[in-house]
DNA sequence: GGATAAAACTAATACTATTAGTTTAGGAGA
DNA sequence: TCTCCTAAACTAATAGTATTAGTTTTATCC
């Protein structure tokens, strides 16, 4: 009976349409088009827009998963370990869509953006001028600090550090010690 | 004539919300059942739900650049950077909503975020054992990494870096060389 | 072929944002 | 003080969300 859905199809019919617009979020109005049935439809098979979403959220962090071990494999040390940085960055290129989905990001309001991080990093440059390190080198050591902090607070405060046994604060303790070495290490 | 309502009273409206809510999205019912007026009344005094929005960006920005400022205050070299790390350590803590705001995170569906985590961080951990580092070692840095590699590709896509005449891949190289030299160190 | 049950449907509710058109009421000027 | 004007409120309506309840269709099994 029916048309032939199912739950698997729902989802990867949820994910090619983040995947074509590059944006995080589907309505269920819109999987419903694509299959060309009704929107109430969809809930014979899902429990509802929150289940799909989180779906969605493992199915992502799955194909992320793949494209980090294709970019290790083979490889050990430190070559494994840029991999792993180009991994990230590969998969943000070509799946944008899914990192904002595992990530969390919403909108982005470029514009807004960029006068707020005009506003919010220059209190940080004040302090790089400080060390006595050169424009270009700030900028870069700036771009730094800011990636740690935010990747930090946003993924601590998401639950995506896990092994609680292993104290959070001193992560961020070291990697500020880490940023200051090398800073130190430049002057 | 009307209730006293303006642009700066409906921003700030929409500012406690989010504050008491730690939630950094707000309907225009809200706001509108906040001031006791009906929500097509905000029109006579905004443009809309975007404009809003952008507004509330920009006030973040400057209570946290306020922050920054208050910590590093007085000092300079590595104290002051110890104090921008504190200083957005604090903000988060104090402003979840607002630090939600400025950098565009949405709902946390902490669960799936857990999950999601640990099957995107088994390839890291997979290398950092390939270093030879002990767990706790392993498990700081794989923090630290993810934290640098999440906070670079996000900011980077959503237009926070500025000074683009600074090549953004050098910055990206250059965060991978200082956590490697680091790790170099420890083993 | 008819019963059964899965899966579609329609209709309705309660939220969003937004626009159009109307009413109210406060302040300025005669 | 009265009138008029306009800012700022209102109501009504539209279109788009998710979701639930109740009904109809339809495929498959006996």
């Amino acid at each position: 009976m029916g048309k032939g859905i199912s739950k698997e199809i729902i989802i990867m019919t949820a994910i090619s349409f983040i995947e074509e617009k590059n944006h995080p979020f589907v309505t269920l109005g819109e999987v419903a088009r694509r299959l060309e049935i009704k929107t109430p439809s969809l809930y014979n098979h899902i429990e509802g827009l929150e289940q799909l979403n989180r779906e969605i959220i493992i199915y992502s962090a799955n194909v992320l998963s793949d494209t980090e071990n294709k970019y290790i494999k083979g490889k050990t040390g430190e070559d494994a370990l840029y991999g792993i940085f180009y991994a990230y960055k590969e998969f943000m290129k070509n799946h944008e869509g899914l990192y904002r989905v595992i990530m969390n990001i919403s909108k982005l309001e470029i514009t807004e953006a960029a006068r707020a991080a005009d506003i919010i990093s220059k209190p940080l440059f004040t302090v790089l001028d400080s060390f006595g390190l050169g424009v270009e080198e700030s900028v870069h050591y700036s771009r730094i600090i800011r990636s740690i902090i935010n990747g930090f607070l946003v993924q601590k405060k998401a639950g995506f550090f896990t092994k609680s046994e292993i104290c959070l604060d001193k992560s961020y303790d070291k990697a500020i010690k880490m940023v200051i070495s090398s800073i130190k290490g430049k002057i």
